[in-house]
RNA sequence: GGGGCCGUAGUUAAGCUGGUUAUAACGCCGGCCUGUCACGUCGGAGGGCGCGGGUUCGAGUCCCGUCGGCCCCGCCA
């Protein structure tokens, strides 16, 4: 570059500029070579800057320019002016001006790209993973990525300005049971023996709060080794906080001031103050998930003691019967119908039964089993009117709100009822303590098993686990989970008492929570906290449609990284090292 | 572990019930062009259809397997 300097950005200059000798460094973005005159729109991470290469002011500079190729980087140095009058373009942020090249450098050549470098063109997810530090010059790719760096700082300047301390945890950290399954990473020093990348620095955060370190912050790296999803990837950030001498409503009311912070200065959206909140229960009853997407209405309604002795055998016999109604939806086709039928099944509907309620009569395969008596209930509690569609399901709660639930974010989704410019959090609270694992026939905890039960309803652990609900939270925003936390245990009473439920033995407990028991024992105070998952977070802010839209380079579904070819194999030796040998030596 | 969608020039796509030399646009290369802005214009090169089998006189087209990408169920406290 010799001492050339860049002076300006591609996005800085405007009329008020004309006149002055800039310097400009970026990439070749579009190049328009008329022979004699040379237009180069010159980009760097800002923006466009038009360049004008002019034989009649530099006739050598001009030459040499019709080598341009696209992504060439260069430096221009010259002299900007007012574009003439009809030249204007009006559609560039610096399109009242052109920068006239008085002499120009030769950065550094670049191959034809493997796809062009514009937010326009769809590119296969491949193609650009493979060739992802291009991806990322794309606009819409830099600007998330940009996104993201103002919604952290956000964060942190929201956080350090409430007295929280940001303090780092191991990533070599120990395996523990429950939860997702552990990345291991073999010891070289102990042969045999592994280290896990943490799921998340819950126990650490802990500790820090016997440490007396009371408000603890980290943006922070999670490792979860389960099948990916658009909104999941093996490893994934979190903002995770942890406060001391706190309930959880002071938990919810920080956590949800922060989120209104970051929201309102990044995107200048102010979110309602303070956000609504659904039981657990509620949830269900009424949305079917324990996300519930509330931007659209569209409620559960369930009718079980209305068809409890209808002449419908599926309806009588079932736990649980819920309708949900498709406003104006009769014009549903068969088809259409038969597809949503299929979509169900995903869930493990054996069927989808449906009433259009049409003028004169209901049309539906079912509706000859209903006495006028259970018709009327119906049409009170669903308030039916012409034109609707109701959609039933009957059988396994769990299905049952699980199946309903999806179908209810299908019908939005095909009907276009979701206003996509809106944001709307939801806290669910009230979870239950314990989940009842079939399979493996013991409770498991449903948040973590270091989730404090609400006040009165550690009685239930030991007789009732199922009615113990826990000081348990998520924040839920757009049909997603952003957030969650809860109360931790704070007595070595309490977690014996926790570990004791769910099976796990005190010979267990100790080998291999010891360190948390023992700390619980010298003097833990009361504490709580919460993690937000940011990339799902900036994902929703940036109406991206997967988290990897919002990180940098992430992996395929595959959990590969298509640019690195990571994983790969390694050397025996290496192995070796690590008193490692593969059961299987394949190739 | 399972279900679905998709792999055709560098890119994005078309290619019907199998039928001569596989289309197009953009990009790329070369010529012309002093007011373009996704410049224009004239000309040119470039793939054998992800890979491997099979059916057939004949396979991007059908079948089987396999690899890869995406969406989902399970899984993810």
């Amino acid at each position: 570059m010799g001492d050339w300097r860049r002076s300006h950005h591609c996005a800085q200059l405007s009329s008020a500029d004309t006149g002055y000798d800039v310097t400009l460094m970026g990439w070749v973005q579009f190049r328009r070579d008329h022979g004699g005159l040379i237009f180069i729109d010159l980009r760097d991470r800002h923006g466009l800057t038009q360049v004008v290469f002019n034989p009649a002011i530099n006739a050598e500079a001009h030459e040499r320019a019709h080598v341009l190729r696209s992504e060439f980087v260069l430096a221009v140095h010259g002299k900007v002016r007012l574009r003439p009058e009809g030249m204007r373009n009006p559609t560039l942020s610096t399109g009242e001006i052109e920068v006239d090249v008085h002499d120009w450098k030769l950065l550094n050549t670049a191959n034809t790209p493997p796809f062009p470098i514009e937010d326009r063109v769809d590119i296969s997810e491949s193609t650009r993973l493979e060739y992802r530090y291009l991806d990322l010059r794309r606009p819409r790719c830099m600007h998330n990525l940009i996104f993201r760096h103002t919604a952290t700082l956000a964060a942190r300047n929201f956080l350090t300005s409430n007295d929280f301390l940001e303090l780092e945890t191991p990533i070599l950290t120990r395996s523990t049971p429950e939860g997702a399954r552990d990345f291991l990473v073999p010891s070289r020093l102990n042969s045999g023996n592994f280290y896990a990348l943490p799921q998340s620095p819950q126990l650490f955060k802990q500790l820090y709060m016997i440490s007396g370190l009371d408000r603890y912050y980290q943006i922070v790296r999670c490792f979860r080794d389960e099948d990916l999803r658009a909104d999941r990837q093996p490893e994934f950030t979190q903002i995770d906080m942890e406060l001391s001498f706190v309930d959880q409503s002071q938990v919810m009311d920080i956590a949800e001031r922060m989120i209104r912070h970051i929201f309102y200065e990044t995107l200048s959206v102010s979110l309602p103050d303070p956000f609504p909140r659904l039981t657990h229960a509620q949830a269900i009853a009424d949305y079917g998930l324990d996300k519930p997407d509330i931007r659209f209405d569209m409620k559960l309604h369930d009718i079980t003691d209305i068809v409890r002795h209808s002449n419908f055998r599926l309806f009588s016999s079932s736990p649980l019967v819920k309708a949900l109604v498709l406003p104006q939806g009769a014009h549903l086709s068969r088809g259409e119908i038969d597809q949503l039928t299929d979509f169900v099944s995903i869930y493990g509907a054996k069927g989808l039964a449906w009433i259009k309620i049409k003028p004169t009569a209901w049309q539906s395969p079912i509706a000859k089993f209903f006495s006028e008596q259970e018709r009327n209930a119906l049409a009170q509690t669903l308030t039916l009117k012409n034109d609707d569609i109701v959609f039933f399901q009957a059988g396994d709660p769990d299905m049952v709100n699980n199946t309903l639930g999806y179908l209810r974010l299908e019908l939005a989704q095909r009907t276009q009822v979701i206003n996509q410019s809106s944001f709307q959090p939801v806290w669910i609270t009230d979870f239950p303590l314990f989940e009842w694992d079939a399979a493996e026939k013991r409770w498991f905890a449903r948040h973590h098993p270091f989730t404090s039960p609400q006040d009165g309803h550690d009685e239930f652990m030991a007789t009732h686990p199922e009615q113990a609900l826990a000081k348990a939270y998520d924040l839920v925003l757009n049909g997603y989970e952003i957030g969650g936390g809860s109360v931790r245990i704070h007595t070595v009473d309490m977690q014996n008492r926790m570990f004791n439920v769910l099976g796990i033995s005190s010979e267990e407990a100790a080998s291999k929570f010891g360190f948390l028991l023992r700390a619980l024992q010298y003097g833990a105070p009361p504490h709580a906290g919460i993690a937000f998952g940011l990339d799902r977070l900036i994902m929703l802010m940036t109406g991206s449609s997967s988290i990897r839209d919002v990180i940098a380079f992430p992996k395929t579904q595959k959990a590969a990284c298509l640019m690195t070819q990571a994983p790969s194999r390694v050397s025996t030796m290496q192995l070796r090292e690590l008193g490692l040998k593969l059961r299987e030596q394949a190739g």
